[in-house]
DNA sequence: CATGAATGAGACTTCATTCAT
DNA sequence: TATGAATGAAGTCTCATTCAT
């Protein structure tokens, strides 16, 4: 009964990293509960139940995306942390930059979108992020902070404010990138690297203790 | 038989009301897609058909939802920036302070969550939130840093960059309050107004115009 | 979009017989696991969703099955017991009748060899229907069978044991007619009521007190 | 690199057993429908694949089930009864105890079951059972009493409906055994033994021809 | 002979919307 | 106006069977 004319390719080795890209595309355009599994399947050139052979359900499949696209991303932004050697306020130029470039600009920022908007529903997801991508990303800053203030070189003011602070612009980028800015809408565009500049340029005036 | 106190005529008249309240309620918990028409119903204390009564679809519910919820309180804002008396910096201060109790701390500020998730598959609402929202908030934050440029207070930095980087903090904590900030999970807590005070004061040191 | 040609029928009364008809006719036929909840609602001349809206899940719809086909069934059979007058034999025969008549010739039986059948698949089900009909029906006989000996017409038998005896070929036959006794298969043919007569006047041969 | 004792060679030989006796199982523990090709070649030790090579579909593999756990046991049964020296009362006593410790107290006793509540979903396994299971079945029981008949112990009762009533409890316990037995409900407890016992007594005591 | 990756039909259940009352 | 019964498209996940290796 099967005329599948198309040769059945295996290839188990190269099957997740197509899912995952696959998955984390339509997850980003289109949110979790709105990705049909079906549609990853297709996208990643396998059938549904190809899908459900190396992941047992969406939101495992989910849960591996942000392993494998956001958990990593941060370890090594505390990698650069820790060896760098210039001032607090050059390493934080060097960061924002990092993570435009390796998140902010990439598919990868959208998962937080998405996140943002669904935990609500899937409470499993939540905890799972909070600690695999929310908590790690705090530490990334809030100890760069204090590094700064550490060597003088910043005012010492409330850490963990401070960090929330610097990220949140780079968070509402990424997220307005992944909603409107991908969207045909006249009136909302913005120059990403140059609000950030901006941002920094302002928030380290007022970081440091001044001469 | 009818042990309803409410008379009956009175009810007719804010049915609308009703719906609008349980309708904000339930897309800021749930998200639009996930939201049920009959729940929202339910909450208003009316039946199904009675919410296809007053709004002919889901989407027209949402929009009207926006209308009420949002583009008022952006004009209100506008009215108080053309009024204000003292400094900019004392403007700005006290915006967030407004901003943060009439909306980053209500439930309107969840529809934002709602549209940033949601957009991509409902490209209609886009152009209509931009519109109604977006494009007039950015207009009363820009409008205010030119105010400080123009009296000398600010120095003359990207005007559209600057406001969105006085936004975003606002955004992020107004995003972060209805997704995981409702969520029962570890690590993850912050006080807005300490953040956004640090952050302004960051920010304005990093505007006036050195003495 | 919606061409449908024949008027929806608003019958919250009736539907509900007339799905447990249905539902009972297929899970007899198919079996609980293999009725497609699909075509319980054809046959009950509604949509797919319209069973949903009376039971929540095929198996609430499976315990509502049994609820009224059997549970009511025993009670009665319970009541006839406690008002009969004649000699217990005469009891046990009139039980015998009235049990295939009421039962083991309608697609009630059919339920139980659903259960047997599927109980290790489905764990709720099984307490739910030992306490529902199992227990229940125990009781039943075990209690004519102890009326017979108070009253000295049956030797002092282990109650328990006599009463599954006697239940046994009931249940058997039952079973046959609606496995293969439903099948156009040659060989197997059996006459239920000359089975059950025969083992009867064997049975009560062997219980009765000799004169 | 091969750590597996096993030669080989040897094991070819015995796949189909191992093959057959996992299927027992899992018919009798699931049902057939509800039985996974898989999870038989996975308790068989080899890969699905393998099953495939040996029997062409489920439905052979359960003919193949029955063949060798079931077909086997009754011709030897037919045997012993062409054999037996004894009298006919105890040949039925001896019976049922080989019955019940070969058939009715093993796995293959479950296959019972599993045909009587799926042979209507498939239709070919009806006339087989029927051809290779139950008329000889049958036929065994029916042979012993007619020979108790005609060595004038027993009365001259329909031969076919005193079989089917010697039948009914045994097979209504194995039955029992492997549905509710395999449960942890409560209140339905019994003793097989005790059980067969009591109804043999019962039903000789009705047979015999009273000296 | 043996493997296990791949397929895809099919099952249960949900929910926006309609419409008879 | 108001109700809520009814519809049916759509979505997740399962599993018998095939076939490239």
């Amino acid at each position: 009964m099967s005329l599948d004319p198309r040769p059945r390719q295996r290839r188990k080795e190269t099957r997740p990293q197509e899912l995952l890209d696959a998955a984390l595309e339509l997850f980003v355009e289109k949110g979790f509960a709105a990705t049909r599994s079906e549609e990853v399947a297709r996208r990643a050139g396998v059938s549904k139940g190809t899908l459900y052979l190396y992941y047992p359900s969406k939101e495992e499949l989910f849960k591996a995306v942000v392993r494998q696209k956001l958990s990593q991303l941060i370890a090594e932004g505390q990698d650069m942390v820790g060896s760098f050697g210039g001032s607090t306020s050059d390493l934080l130029r060097q960061l924002m930059h990092i993570w435009w470039e390796r998140f902010g600009n990439t598919p990868a920022a959208g998962i937080h979108k998405v996140v943002i908007a669904e935990v609500r529903n899937f409470p499993e997801l939540a905890q799972f992020y909070a600690d695999e991508v929310i908590t790690p990303a705090d530490r990334l800053f809030s100890s760069t902070v204090e590094r700064g203030i550490a060597r003088g070189e910043f005012r010492a003011l409330p850490v963990h404010d401070v960090a929330t602070a610097l990220m949140a612009p780079m968070i509402f980028l990424a997220l307005h990138r992944h909603s409107f800015g991908a969207c045909p809408v006249h009136g909302v565009e913005m120059d990403p690297m140059a609000v950030l500049n901006t941002q920094l340029d302002l928030v380290l005036r007022g970081l440091e203790t001044r001469a």
